[in-house]
RNA sequence: GGGGGCAUAACUCAGUUGGUAGAGUAGCUGGCUUUUAACCAGUAGGUCCCAGGUUCGAGUCCUGGUGCCCUCACCA
């Protein structure tokens, strides 16, 4: 990579110099307001003095005149520069001046002939931060996929749609947040460097710690801390929790994402259920899809979702049978469905009567993910799981072939997870080392997290929990097909010609 | 990891059958006191992703590599 320092600019800044002024002063001018403010304030605000900082991104010059494109994190205000109303020493800073740099302008807010509100300035004008790379093409911007991803400081400031996306996703958020504070939810941090990961099937990325030379996981989910936190008697808690999974990269998938986790003591499933809900419209308001009539309404990958709740509700057995045309109990009738369905299938050769349940409901739920998944567009809760293939969840006391956990499906997407939590100490032992034994899945844990079932024989309280994919749920408020149009600083490898110090051994 | 596509100036993009590397914007110089992608004149700017190969000659054809995009697999 060259050196990012535009020749033609350094002069520039030697100018600025020569005219002894600072291109890097460390403050800037008192009273400074956003444009997007002054020009809704203009009826009230014509002919005041104001302060307006920016970046300047166009400028159209006449000699003694130059009208600036000033744009703020509220959006652009034009500032005038004229001759005849700076000081001869701000006026000649114009010829130092690039597309990028940061100004301050101070002076009359008024409207030129053609009638667009803008700052004459007259008592100041100063460069506060000389750019020494050129901004990007000023009417296409920065176009390439790679390079706005790469580039994301270039992006948001060069591409007014996408800063306001970024900042839409904070909001979408931040009105979650609120909703569990208003709920009595408590904001807590938990670990990242797991000694045992788990929580969620997945591959972690491992690390170590010199100091204790110890092995060490990023976390794949920060439930088995979040429970233990209910076992201490903090009753309701949350997280926004940045989780780490060592897994392929797609539209769909980073390698690290956040996730928000929630647990609530004396609540159960259907409680989260609720406020699952609540959540997701709380952030689609934020997203500003709500319309005046009160509908909730996203469009995402083309198609239209009616976010206005009640979202519907369906059981997992009843959308089986439904979407796949068999009682997943059947076990003849699953294994035709399974041949037809997905015959290189890894137990299509096993016989189903003989199958252990969590293999058997392992492949269930695979031909659940085949047939039934795809048919639900959402937003929609499946909800009474099968309890094999859930060991966090607590099985249904009527049947416990299925366990109380729901799933929530939106835009083609599994968005989020929750359980009545699984507080029987020996129960969840068992179902650990089953876990741990089966060596045949590579995304099992490696060991029982025995200080977890330790907590959990000390009691932990009734509870529902639920972790909700934060990522996925702002790529359907905001209609991006990729989660790296939502991620700020989404992965990617090193750019071409940085990487590899001589040395590298392959 | 498999398959397909793309890579040319700071940015957005052209580049004919294989025959001297192009435009607009941004930049620089000059002009211009009411513009909205301002305008006019002039000017500078390139490891055509990287490494090989074919050829008298490669941005163009071939092989390998790298990055990105799409897709499949895994997953949320």
């Amino acid at each position: 990579m060259t050196a990012p320092f535009h020749p033609d600019r350094l002069q520039k800044l030697a100018d600025l110099r020569e005219l002894g002024a600072d291109p890097y002063p460390a403050r800037s001018p008192e009273g400074r307001e956003l444009g997007a403010d002054l020009i809704a304030a203009f009826a009230q605000r014509e002919g005041q003095q104001v302060t307006i900082c920016g970046r300047v991104t166009g400028r159209r010059g006449y000699g003694k005149l130059a009208f600036l494109d000033v744009v703020d994190e509220s959006g652009r205000i034009q500032a005038v520069l004229q001759k005849d109303r700076l000081s001869a020493e701000d006026f000649a800073l114009l010829k130092a001046l690039n597309l990028g740099d940061f100004v301050s302008v101070t002076g009359e807010l008024a409207t030129t002939g053609k009638g667009e509100i803008s700052v004459f300035g007259d008592s100041d004008f100063t460069i506060l931060t000389k750019a020494l790379e050129n901004p990007p093409e000023k009417w296409y911007g920065l176009a390439d996929a790679e390079q706005r991803a790469r580039r994301r400081y270039v992006d948001l400031f060069s591409n007014e749609e996408v800063r306001q996306d970024f900042l839409r996703r904070t909001r979408i958020i931040q009105a979650m947040r609120a909703v569990f504070l208003e709920h009595g939810y408590h904001e807590v941090e938990t670990p990242v460097l797991h000694p045992i990961y788990g929580g969620a099937n997945a591959r972690p990325f491992v690390t170590h710690h010199n100091a204790l030379d110890m092995q060490l996981y990023l976390r794949i989910a920060p439930e088995l801390y979040l429970k233990r936190l209910l076992v201490g008697g903090i009753e309701r808690v949350f997280e926004f929790a940045r989780v780490f999974r060592n897994e392929g990269l797609s539209p769909r998938h980073n390698p690290e994402f956040t996730m928000v986790e929630f647990y609530e003591a004396y609540t159960d499933y259907l409680g989260m259920l609720e406020l699952t809900e609540q959540l997701v419209v709380a952030g689609a308001r934020a997203a500003g899809l709500e319309a005046e009539d009160g509908t909730i309404c996203a469009e995402f990958r083309g198609q239209s979702y009616n976010l206005t709740p009640p979202f519907q509700r369906v059981r997992y057995a009843d959308a089986f049978v439904e979407h796949a045309g068999c009682d997943p109990t059947d076990r003849a009738a699953v294994w035709q469905l399974l041949a037809q369905t997905l015959p290189e299938h890894p137990q299509r050769q096993a016989d189903p009567a003989q199958l252990g349940d969590y293999s058997y409901w392992k492949t269930v739920n695979d031909l659940f993910e085949e047939k039934v998944e795809t048919a639900l567009p959402g937003p929609v809760f499946v909800y009474d799981y099968p309890a094999a293939i859930c060991p966090l969840a607590k099985p249904s006391a009527d049947d416990p072939v299925w366990a109380e956990r729901f799933e929530f499906f939106l835009g083609g997407m599994e968005l989020a997870n929750a359980f009545s939590e699984l507080n029987d100490p020996q129960l969840q032992l068992a179902k650990f080392e089953e876990q741990v034994a089966d060596k045949d899945d590579p995304e099992a844990p490696n060991e029982v997290d025995l200080d977890y079932v330790r907590a959990l024989a000390y009691g932990m309280p009734p509870a529902g929990g639920c972790g909700i994919g934060i990522d996925r749920l702002i790529m359907v408020l905001l209609n991006k097909d990729t989660i790296r149009d939502v991620l700020l600083f989404p992965h990617m490898r090193p750019e071409a010609g940085t990487e590899d110090e001589p040395g590298d051994a392959e």
